[in-house]
DNA sequence: TTGTATGCGTTATCAA
DNA sequence: TTGATAACGCATACAA
């Protein structure tokens, strides 16, 4: 590869003019710096980035931190990374994909000691999550796609929950439903702390009791068969639920079982929503099902672009919710009485 | 961070001493290195990277190139990269996420411009892939996830095809099957050179011949509605049909929804088999359908092993191929005749 | 067995 | 407006 010096000889310059020629850094006068850029083109001149970054304490990488695989089909964690991928480039980052070994404080300390990255990217926030913790105590500059209960001024991107369910309340209520259950995430994910449980949960109530339907809930499927089980119960104690929003997606499965096997309909006899699904997911059920589609990819660019612009200069923390789309699919109707 | 000259200074020995202490690159007296050793401890020394890379052209960092997601839930492409990453880990190499842009020629010439990366790893590679041929070109050691048409004594990790469909062909020919119908990806894909649409197709031709059963094929739905009218198609053309494989997820939803609606049921009148789709989707079916697992987060270890092998020293290609896994479901049983 | 000196490619400081 | 030079942290050839 060219380095400074092969432009510098080729431009009759020294090295240091090349630099702030190429760089800005200083002013350079027009017609050296012509020189300069047309030697740096023919030789193909790019900047070693290691050796930038040695001198200048900065690399321009970011590490994201992801977890195994949780649940679900991995397609918000991929949407995640390449958001984040995205943004770093077309900031002129570079993301460092980092797998969180048993011990995430352990990787953290590794990849900055390293003096590989300048910054981290954190996802499957936890409420209660101690690297976040470790993070600041360190100094290292980081963001959050997520958020813990309390971030205080630690930037993030996460879901706006609250609109979110305030747009699927009245998606049902607007069809006339009159009373909604809600079937949240694995009682292992909640009791986890699990950000998007936690805070669906509230906010789903919330907005049920704001726009004054009916509303059940603390019921928590992780898989069909618990999905099944669940609806049989709710329809036990309560009858008159005319809508169901389903957050675990095999859950859904079952439930869309447990509808047949009372010889029902979708979207007749139920309407079913999908909570933090994408439209891809709502497509492989047969009816193609109302889903809330996280918008992943955004948050990622937006994680991606608070961490550089934290880094590239102090200022407010940035905080930003973005509500899920509503996708409305084959799964949604006016309730049986009213039809 | 404290630096190789801390260390030196507090173990009262020069740089390089520490240096050769350190990577053993040269007989150190048992106690200065026992010095040495404490000293780095108790300052947390860890060496820099860049430096490191500066000094010795190589960064132990390696670049995964991938595409936009293409069909599928992603579920398949985050795990070559986990799987990827976690190798690269464990070998001390880490993994930058490289989203392709426009020109990805232009994207690894950039990378390995910047001396950032030792080496690439490709997926989603076509039959005929231009990337290997720019990168054998310019020198820059690569592996791909997937293989060209023409691999030659390119490093690759890829489906064994041949194996997949044999043990495919033999489950349904197990089953008591006599005739096997074969829907493979959309037009589009297939069109378009994707290695597991022409690869897997010709394969399952192949293990249906050698195994004596019927066999037909020619369709390629891309989405419910086309599975739909593809399996109509199908019985038309061909009413003894008794097994599919459906490659494509969002085909299968259809070829379900036209089995109902013959008043059929599956796996009673139809073994339906999904084939390269995990089995957290084929869990979203009704029934549970038996899949053919890619083995994605092998490939991705697999990949990244290869690459770093060949870093570390030359020798012959390494080139491997992994089966599928087959996860019998609730979708195949022996046809109607023999019941 | 250990220390000194040099260079990797860049940026930044200071003279000229 | 420009050029020489000293870092950045590490590895290595060579001298002691």
């Amino acid at each position: 590869m060219a380095s400074l010096r092969d432009v510098a000889e080729r431009a009759q310059v020294a090295v240091s003019t090349v630099s702030a020629a190429l760089n800005g850094t200083r002013p350079v006068a027009v017609a050296t710096k012509r020189r300069i850029e047309q030697a740096a083109a023919e030789l193909g001149y790019r900047p070693n980035l290691l050796a930038r970054g040695l001198q200048s304490k900065r690399t321009r990488i970011l590490a994201l931190l992801f977890p195994a695989p949780r649940s679900g089909f991995g397609l918000t964690e991929m949407q995640f990374a390449t958001g984040a991928a995205e943004a770093a480039s077309e900031l002129g980052y570079h993301l460092l994909l980092s797998p969180e070994s048993a011990d995430p404080i352990d990787e953290v300390r590794h990849l900055t000691g390293l003096g590989l990255v300048d910054g981290v990217l954190l996802m499957e926030v936890r409420l209660d999550d101690e690297r976040t913790e470790f993070l600041s105590a360190s100094g290292v500059p980081f963001s959050m796609i997520g958020r813990t209960r309390e971030p205080g001024s630690i930037d993030y991107a996460d879901i706006d929950f609250a609109a979110t369910a305030r747009d699927a309340v009245a998606h049902v209520a607007g069809l006339g439903h009159r009373k909604l259950a809600f079937f949240n995430l694995s009682t292992d994910l909640y009791a986890d702390g699990y950000g998007p449980a936690i805070r669906a949960g509230e906010e789903f109530a919330a907005a049920a009791r704001a726009a004054g339907i009916g509303y059940v809930d603390g019921f928590r499927p992780g898989s069909a068969k618990e999905g099944r089980a669940a609806f049989e119960r709710l329809l036990d104690a309560h009858p008159d639920v005319t809508a169901l929003a389903v957050m675990d997606d095999h859950a859904a499965v079952g439930v869309i079982a447990a509808v047949a096997a009372r010889g029902w309909h979708i979207p007749e006899d139920l309407t079913l929503l999908l909570v933090l699904s994408s439209a891809a997911v709502a497509e492989m059920f047969h009816p193609r099902l109302t889903t809330l589609e996280p918008p992943s990819t955004e948050l990622g660019r937006l994680g991606a672009r608070m961490l550089i612009e934290r880094l590239r200069g102090d200022g407010p923390p940035r905080q930003r919710l973005v509500p899920c789309n509503l996708v409305v699919g084959d799964s949604s109707a006016a309730p049986r009485s009213l039809s």
